[in-house]
DNA sequence: GAGTGGTCTAGACCACACG
DNA sequence: GTGTGGTCTAGACCACTCT
């Protein structure tokens, strides 16, 4: 094209774009705010609307923008700061303080590194329990929390054998079990189909996976697997006594 | 096209790819083992090599697939598991037993939100130590550690103005300070250009951002942000004298 | 139905690693 | 130089939401 451009620079154009877009954010828009569609976008910046593309889906990533199909692309709030608790008391609090919605309770098997972790045969059923995580009325995460059978013995089958209550009736026994301690990493990974669904993106969105162990005297008494919407979410740990001090700054310090 | 497909599913060709090519790594590819490239996998299956590459993506972001420009796509490796540690005593390590690596320490201005966190005036410049992680002979994780003059008085003059060695005196005057605590957070970024550099890897790849502040009876002594690479990484957090117990098995759990 | 973001195509050229 | 993954284009059509 044009010869104008002495900034013959090695930087792909996204990841030019980007950068400008973020300062534009910063100072153009306020949060919720509609951007205008990708294919003016695109034409305004004078790049194919993949390229755009391109880098719209990095300020997704890094949680400045919010895409919805159908609607368009806003300006995302700052992410929220969501405890992952250390607390011990709570572990399996079916109505606890971090609103934890049980949704239902099942028989099945476990996914083979998960047995592992629990010491099971990979064969055997053990409970699944589904929750899901709300804050500020967004859903923010949605867990499965494998509880074997030995760790909840009779456990009444007169109780409904599925739904919530049935949900609720392990989360209580499960919480009066002694928990001596927990287990905990975090790493990246893509929505599965059923989770992105309750986390209201698409499949294969980014997500957090928070896997704790939690273990008593007699070894591994769960396994949970909660998936953190990456886009919208921080996690935070509290580690001594330290209050959830307000850094209502965004975290941004990302791009180059 | 033909006929024949009654799978007219409304599942998008890449998501599916993308379970092909996670069944098929799991069965008839070893962990280091090469695939074929990514024009003759496209024309393989039948799609456009864009397509090819959104399945891809995503089995790389998953830590399934480690692609390298100019060499190839390869089978990574599980996922290692990084100690976040909560161990208060070598906080600052220059010689820590984690490998962490000072690289050199210069005076800059903090960025806003850190400059919050340590509650001084953005205008004002902190220390600025930049440290590598080593894991396995991978470089894992870069870190800017943000430190206010205030931390670390009488810092001589007299020593080397930069570099490893400058680095390393900071250090040393930070770990004699009594350490109370530390808050710590996750959340999903994507490399600066100079992160990625050092992780090997091409801006703008995803990595795990944890931010920790370090805090004294007088207030925060340091921010440190740790970006770690999240293809390979999973971050562990120990919290209960849980001991580094070695869950080998992958932590794969996505896919529909 | 109109407008949005999501998927897909079939090309092209570029930057990089390696022999 | 050859082969690899990375970037970019200019289209097309689809799925979804809103009115």
């Amino acid at each position: 094209m044009g010869t104008t451009q002495l900034e013959s620079v090695q930087e792909p154009k996204y990841w030019h774009l980007k950068t400008v877009l973020s300062e534009a954010l910063d100072s153009d828009f306020a949060v919720g705010e509609i951007l205008p569609n990708e294919r003016d976008l695109a034409a305004r910046f004078g790049v194919a609307r993949a390229t755009l593309r391109q880098a719209l889906e990095q300020l997704e990533l890094e949680g400045r923008l919010q895409r919805r199909r159908g609607v368009g692309t806003t300006v995302a709030p700052p992410r929220v700061g969501v405890a992952v608790s250390t607390d011990q008391r709570e572990w399996a609090d079916g109505v606890g303080s971090e609103a934890w919605q049980p949704l239902d309770s099942t028989m099945a098997k476990a996914p083979a590194p998960v047995a592992a972790m629990l010491g099971t045969d990979p064969a055997d059923p053990v409970h699944v329990v589904r929750r899901i995580r709300n804050t500020q009325g967004q859903a923010v995460a949605a867990e499965l929390l494998y509880v074997p059978a030995s760790s909840v013995p009779d456990l009444s089958a007169i109780e409904a054998p599925s739904g919530p209550v049935r949900a609720r009736s392990v989360l209580r026994k499960l919480h009066r079990l002694g928990l001596q301690g927990q287990d905990r990493s975090v790493e990246l990974g893509s929505a599965r189909a059923d989770d992105a669904k309750e986390l209201d993106r698409l499949p294969g969105a980014p997500v957090l996976v928070v896997t704790t162990r939690y273990f008593t005297a007699d070894g591994t008494a769960a396994v949970s697997v909660a998936t953190y919407r990456a886009d919208t979410c921080r996690l935070t740990f509290g580690d001594s006594g330290a209050l959830e001090i307000s850094h209502d700054e965004q975290s941004e310090r990302q791009a180059s």
